[in-house]
DNA sequence: AACTGCATCAAGAAATAGTATTGATCTGGT
DNA sequence: ACCAGATCAATACTATTTCTTGATGCAGTT
């Protein structure tokens, strides 16, 4: 019976890294030693409701999802990250408090994590990280407001339309339950509203 | 969409310490507050080789297993843990060095563990708990022992019987693999045994 | 040399779990 | 009274996991 090995590249972080600004070498393997490569099964917890979050997640393949289970037990999906995106939550990260967020794995991930001293230790020893991790930040900060934008202002409907403006590489990738829970609506409303997109008169 | 919400009582440790030996209530207060409710799923680790294994695990219930992979790939399941019973790797728990097991999830499982600081608090603060756990680890001890003596001296169709004496609830439970690995033989070959003993003579 | 107790590999079959669709019925807001 | 959406239950479909079977091999007995 044979198990999974974990293939340790940095390669695609480095690669991410330099197209936001180019990186020297003493860079390159600052971030080669610092982050470490770490593999989830589908549905394992990567942060579980409680728990601090310690580490910044930046995925290499495969897609992790962040949520918050409501009073009524309902899933409530904040954001999904497939192939060189980031995800944590920052929050309890730098607060270094309990969070109330679960982040799992819808498929199996391989992620390079770094922990809070690691990342505390490589903003020193390269300030240059300082300018890239604001950078990143920002773009996520962006598209999380432009969702949330889309969020208050539609209807089911017209949500969905923009989650496949945006996200349309995810549409076939995820299962229709994850996307309806991203949007906020039941799965069964949404394949209502599927079908009736494709036979728009019957 | 519901999920699974963890639900944090200790009731079943504080049962299963009483029954041990009663506790006084400033006991049960430590006991709630030292020992923390963590879930995990079904192929989730709860140890993986290389890591020091930090905490104690009470299973409340689920069922997780401890194993090894030898040279060559293949798993040896050492110790399953259902309702009721602990499961870590103690010598790397009290060592502090890196673990050469591997402890995953077989069904979703929900444990209550404590940290390695914690658990000298508690025994610190409440000496009872010495006994208790010395207690605890005999019964390990014994039950280790006794499948040390069957698995030495036995052939596999009686590994498989003595399985199905001592752990008969766990047969229903558990996929083949499992049980095969446990004994240690390949699952094809325990459903050959199995099929031998259903019907003895063709 | 043949037999016994097991392993390995490959291929299907069977069982289970996860996902999607559909109908019926309900609700709160316009 | 109507619309956007929820909830519940039943069914269908798909993918994954688990089990079985046959063929073959091999190391120790007898």
């Amino acid at each position: 019976m044979k198990e999974n090995i974990l293939y340790t590249s940095v390669a695609p972080l480095l690669e991410y890294f330099n197209r936001l600004i180019p990186l020297s070498s003493e860079e390159k393997q600052l971030v080669a030693e610092l982050f470490k490569p770490r593999l989830y099964r589908k549905r394992q917890y990567v942060l579980q409701e409680g728990d601090v979050c310690s580490s910044f997640n930046f995925v290499v393949r495969g897609c992790l999802r962040m949520y918050k289970i409501d009073d009524k037990g309902n899933t409530h999906i904040i954001q999904f990250a497939t192939e060189n995106w980031w995800l944590m939550d920052i929050g309890s990260f730098h607060g270094k408090e309990p969070s109330e967020l679960n982040i799992d794995a819808i498929e199996d991930t391989m992620v390079l994590h770094i922990s809070y001293n690691d990342l505390i230790n490589l903003y020193t020893k390269g300030p240059k990280f300082n300018l890239i991790f604001r950078v990143l930040i920002e773009n996520s900060f962006v598209s999380l407001q432009k969702r949330l934008l889309q969020n208050i202002s539609s209807t089911a409907e017209e949500r969905y339309l923009s989650f496949m403006q945006d996200y349309s590489h995810l549409n076939n990738r995820l299962p229709q339950v994850q996307i309806a829970s991203f949007i906020g609506i039941t799965p069964e409303f949404l394949s209502r509203l599927r079908n009736k997109l494709v036979k728009p008169k019957s």
